[in-house]
DNA sequence: TGCATAATAGGACGGTCGTTCTATTGTGCT
DNA sequence: AGCACAATAGAACGACCGTCCTATTATGCA
């Protein structure tokens, strides 16, 4: 057995990070299920089997569409909030850059909150992708109000379950009202709901 | 030309009933938008001319689906919470039943929710009437806040419409970690959440 | 400059969709 | 019983879907 056959050539990664692009614009507007190859290959310019050809099946591109915006969350909303000292601020940082993103969202949807609806009863592996990655953001919510607590910042009997919660309550609203019904000062009424909630589990 | 030409016959309007009743049970699960004339005629065991011929087209028959989910819904949890008297009471049992409605609907799924995802940027006679439900719906909860705090129930500088819109958020976190994340007492934090939120605005 | 092969195109497949047309069955009234 | 017509079935339509197979073109390295 030859060590390495062939170094991939260059193009091909090069179309498909770009295909990836236009399909994580397309899944979040028509949402990941409305997302379809042939649409795809129109807007890229490309024919069906060009594009197919990059991902095994549609579900594999699913799913890569869904890990690359995983990966722009976490740059976008978790990692600049690990620079704000532990406590109450990295906290406040953490929701303030989630409702900055879902509010640039505003125009073409939230992946994890479509994505929530379409597959809450869809079993296989992109729900399985879906729940790990929520999941996997929740709980570092619930870990930075634990810190919070910590350090005294937040009540010690705080339940930061229920804390978690109220905080995703209120960004799923703000996506509701400012999506579908498109209500104005929505992004306002988000603050001003987690303002309460810190204010209410606060230490004097 | 002639008075009454013919009354219609009983079957029709019969089986139009228990198909709009398997379409809604249907509609609740895969969403409007994955409802389908050839499963819903299945499920029917009819044939699909035979089950597309009691509405003029799919539409129709999603906004018939979306009449008869709105009359329930009133029916269950609006009307209902009429007979409890102004003010706190009738707001508290107006969100009590709402969140019984949507513990139930955990099984199967609730249209305003998942309609709201679906057709938050899908225009048409569906969404127009989707929204025109859901905002009734919160105006109703917002009227209900009002009497609340003309009643002395709420502060009088109370933001009835940060209210509804925290009280919606509430019922949207319950739906989606129900549903999707299925994490377990949820119920119980949907109504913690909503007594804190009670304290908060209330006279002491 | 060629050669190996990656990248893409084109066409065809079976399937499902909403819808339409025509034929058949069933119903309810006189 | 028989008639008018409602109710349903069956087949076909064009469109789109994901996927597969087979050519053709483009790329990068010797």
């Amino acid at each position: 057995m030859t060590e390495v056959l062939h170094k991939p050539l260059r193009k091909g990664e090069q179309t498909r990070a770009s295909i990836l692009d236009v399909a994580l614009d397309l899944a979040s507007r028509e949402g990941l299920e409305g997302l379809t190859i042939g649409v795809l290959a129109e807007r890229m310019s490309m024919s069906k089997s060009g594009v197919f050809a990059h991902f095994g099946s549609r579900e594999d591109l699913q799913i890569d569409v869904l890990k690359l915006y995983h990966q722009q969350f976490e740059q976008e909303v978790f990692y600049p909030s690990l620079r704000e000292p532990r406590g109450l601020p990295r906290l406040q940082s953490l929701f303030s850059r989630w409702i900055a993103r879902v509010s640039l969202e505003i125009a073409s949807g939230c992946i994890y909150i479509s994505g929530a609806v379409e597959y809450d009863d869809r079993p296989g592996p992109i729900r399985e992708h879906l729940v790990t990655m929520v999941r996997t953001w929740q709980l570092a919510l619930q870990r930075a109000a634990q810190q919070a607590v910590d350090e005294h910042h937040l009540a010690p009997d705080t339940d930061t379950q229920q804390l978690v919660f109220e905080m995703y309550g209120l960004v799923l609203a703000l996506h509701h009202d400012a999506r579908f019904i498109r209500s104005p000062g929505c992004v306002d009424r988000a603050h001003a709901g987690f303002a309460r909630l810190i204010t209410s589990t606060r230490v004097p």
